[in-house]
Order: structure tokens, then C-alpha cells, then sequence
DNA sequence: TGCCGGCACATGTATAGACATCTTACTCGA
DNA sequence: TCGAGTAAGATGTCTATACATGTGCCGGCA
């Protein structure tokens, strides 16, 4: 029998760091397979409820994935998922008592680079809308914004509704918004980013990708692009916890 | 007996709609507390492991709390918060289904840079601890942590709670949680930076500088530094919020 | 008066057993 | 050869029971 690590704590903790141990370690094959429930309780001489237990705790949280009838798997690995706000810009620069303006430079059916066809799926989805906005604050540039509309959108779109200079504007004239994916990264400045944004050209520059869902159709793809002077703030209050 | 909905699915399903359907409704009065398992299995007709399991997912979806010997209560509610949730890299890193490292490379009482005491308003106030952190995603290094600990923080502070690994862990064993500022920026790696991250010098990075108060004084600053390898994603669904 | 032991009651964990549901593979008959 | 039926085995759920652990109260004793 397989021994459990002699750590305090519940059985269950003890069942799921051993099979953690198993993941890291790759001891369980390149089909990734976990052993079954019935084969651990042998193992591990513990209840199948405790064996369980620490299988759908794994599961939950993303190490494991679980088919009924088949088996249990180690889980392919995920993308990070913590909580960025939805950024809005305008709000973002009047609240710091700034002015505040936005140019569109181009506003057109166009073609999305191949790099955002690749990094966001629109190979089978015509987008019907492309916009490149610049961002000022007291005349300063701020921000690149460029915005994609989806053919599988409301058809009845046109050019009033697609100027809407802030991301968040436009999002609420479309249909209402139920999901949203952020990638935040760190990038060089390429020429035409460092002269729009007034910077040397690699310089170090924030880039924010973002995918909408609005019911279950991707709706737009946003690149915002801040320039190193200026930052994003953050402040939470919990308050009231316990 | 008090009717569970009709609706398919697990029992212990039908008991957790049952239970937000009271809170939702006010039903168990301002002391927001709710009945005992033992009394919910009267009420319900199911099993005491059947409750327990609804009650202890409700819990850590943050709808209740649970004091052990005590009771179960509604969950008191958050504050909608706009801002950049606080990062805990270890539990990101795990979600992820990886294997999560820190190495506690420094931890002593040093005063921080010059920079940082003017960028975080460190000048009138002495930090007694130090602390530099660098963790790895299964080996490979992902981020370096920075923490100070400020003098007119409890005086009770020593190096054992002062090596807490995640940040998380380290200000819940501090005073309660009050309010967090973070500010987010791209940097280019300088030479101590980029070795210590295994990128090249003047590669971009992510920056994160964060201000915690517990109570009203400033307790930690944390200069998260991610390889632009590295990304934070973000999802968030309105739909799953009740 | 004050303290402390014990009891009641709350949640937390663990087990054994039963049945449900789902998938896959195999067998047997048309 | 193909297809329906079935058996095996996997996960999912539910129950009854027992014991562990933590909290608060109350009553008796110093």
C-alpha cells in the first residue's frame, strides 16, 4: 500500500497532495491518466467518498478533469485568470481631473492583422468593422485603441454606432454583455506605436487584449496600448468581512 | 416539511437553490443566521451529508460563512470593487495546474531603494522588514516579490510571520484587510531583474506596485515583477452573479 | 466571587454500502 | 458483416452512522 504523507490535517488533503505529488512528478504516463477511484482506495486504504472528495476538490480547481463513465485526467494547462476591471479610459482620465479626447483615425471594413487573426480566433469570422482610436490626456497621447466588430453581430450595425469613442459606450449599445477576456502584457514599442504615443521606439509599453462576448458571439477585439508614463490605479476596499 | 424545488438535477443542488432562494428573500432575519444542518435535515428530508455538502459549497462560493461550533451565517455583502483584484501568484500558478515554488532569497531589515520610498511615501516611516521572494511555475521563474513591513505596525512582528510565502497568507496573519491600491506599468529589465527572471537585459516586463492598509496604517509594499512570457488573463461573467 | 469542568450543540471528517448514470467493449444473433 | 443487447467499469449521488473538533453556557466548588 502506498504511503500518504504524515502531515496534520484532514485525510482528504493528505489524498490530494499525494496525487498532486503524482502530477508533478509525471509518474502517471503521457496519457495523463489518473488512476480510478476503486484503484485508489486500494492504494491508499481510504474510503472511496474521501478518495472522492479530493478528486472533485482537484477538479475544481483545474488540476484534474473528470469524465462519468471514462475516467480522470491530469488537466491540460489553462491561461491565468485573475480579475482585470474592464478599463475604461475616459472614465479613468476625467476621474483624475484631466482633459480628455479621442481622434479616430481610421474607420473602415478592414482586415485584422494576421497576429490578431491568430491570437483570437477570427479565422472563420469576418469582422465588419475596424476603428483605430487615439486616446489624449490634456493633449497628450494616452492610448492606441483598435476595434473589430464580428460579421455574426446584430446586422443592423452601422457607422454611427461602431464611432462610439469609448469601448465601454459602445459595448452598451450592442447587446448586453456577458462575458469578457482580458490578456495584459508587457511590450517593446514598435515605430508607428513609439510616434503615435510620443515615445522612443522600444520603449516599454502595457498591451491589453480583450475579447467580448455579448450573448454567445465574440463581438470585439480591443488593443490598448499605454505608454510607461502613465499607469493603471487600482483601489479596493473589502470593508465589511468577517 | 418544506418543499425543495422540482427542478432535475443533485438533491444537494436543489438544498443550495432552497438556501440562496432564503437568503435572497430576508427570510432568516437581520442575524442573518441560517439553520443548523441538523435543522435543515428536519426541514428538507435529505441527509446530513446531503446539507453539509450544499452548505460547504455556498461557502466557498462565498455566499456564507461557517464558524465551527458556532453556526452558519449569510455571508455579509462585498463592496463592488472597480479596481485590479489582489494578485496571490500561488494560488494562480495552482489553478493553473502547476507546480507552484518560492525561494526566499533575502529577509532582513533593510531600507527600501530610493525610489521606492519616494514613489510610496516611505520617508517619514521606518519599515522593519524586508523580504525578497522568487517564485516559479514549475521551475521556471516567473516572478520576484519585494514586501516591507512599516515600523507602526503591530510590534509583535517577527521573522516567522514575516517569511509567510504569498502575500495573501502573510496579511492574513496581520490585521484585518482594509484597503488595497495597486498600480500596474511596464518597466524593461534591468540587469539584476532579467537574471534573476532568466530574460534578456531590456526585455519588457510587468510591474505591479501595491499599497495595503490594515487598519489605517500603510503595512506592505509588493513590487511584482512578470516576464512578458507571462500574462494576467481576466474573465469576468455578470450572468453567474446573483 | 471567580474559575473551571462538563454538557449541549454546532460544524468537520471518515466510513460502508447502495444505487444512478455514462461510456466502452464485447458477444451473439440476424 | 453489421447491429442490438449486455456486461464491465468508471464517475456521480445519497444515506446512515460514527467519531472528531470547536464554542458557549451553566452550575458547582474553592
Amino acid at each position: 500500500m502506498a504511503n500518504l504523507p504524515e502531515t496534520a490535517g484532514p485525510l482528504y488533503e493528505k489524498v490530494k497532495d499525494y496525487i498532486l505529488d503524482h502530477i508533478g512528478s509525471g509518474a502517471w504516463g503521457k496519457d495523463q491518466r489518473v488512476p480510478s477511484e476503486h484503484e485508489l482506495v486500494s492504494m491508499l486504504g481510504v474510503s472511496r467518498m474521501t478518495v472522492h472528495r479530493a478528486l472533485r476538490e482537484l477538479t475544481s480547481d483545474g488540476h484534474l478533469v473528470r469524465i462519468q463513465g471514462v475516467g480522470t485526467f491530469v488537466a491540460p494547462p489553462k491561461p491565468y485568470s485573475t480579475l482585470i476591471e474592464i478599463v475604461d479610459i475616459a472614465s479613468e482620465i476625467r476621474a483624475r481631473g484631466a482633459r480628455y479626447r479621442a481622434d479616430i483615425l481610421l474607420l473602415e471594413s478592414l482586415q485584422p492583422s494576421q497576429e490578431l487573426l491568430a491570437a483570437f480566433d477570427f479565422a472563420t469570422r469576418r469582422p465588419v468593422g475596424h476603428s483605430v482610436i487615439l486616446h489624449h490626456e490634456n493633449d497628450m497621447p494616452v492610448m492606441i485603441e483598435e476595434r473589430f466588430v464580428n460579421s455574426d453581430l446584430a446586422p443592423d450595425y452601422d457607422k454611427q454606432d461602431f464611432s462610439a469613442v469609448t469601448t465601454y459606450d459602445f459595448l452598451q449599445k450592442s447587446t448586453p454583455l456577458t462575458e469578457v477576456e482580458q490578456v495584459i502584457a508587457a511590450i517593446t514599442a514598435d515605430e508607428e506605436t513609439a510616434r503615435m504615443l510620443a515615445l522612443e521606439a522600444g520603449a516599454p509599453c502595457l498591451l491589453l487584449h480583450r475579447r467580448t462576448w455579448t450573448g454567445s458571439t465574440v463581438a470585439t477585439v480591443n488593443r490598448f496600448t499605454y505608454s510607461s508614463r502613465y499607469t493603471l490605479g487600482s483601489r479596493y476596499t473589502p470593508g465589511s468581512i468577517r
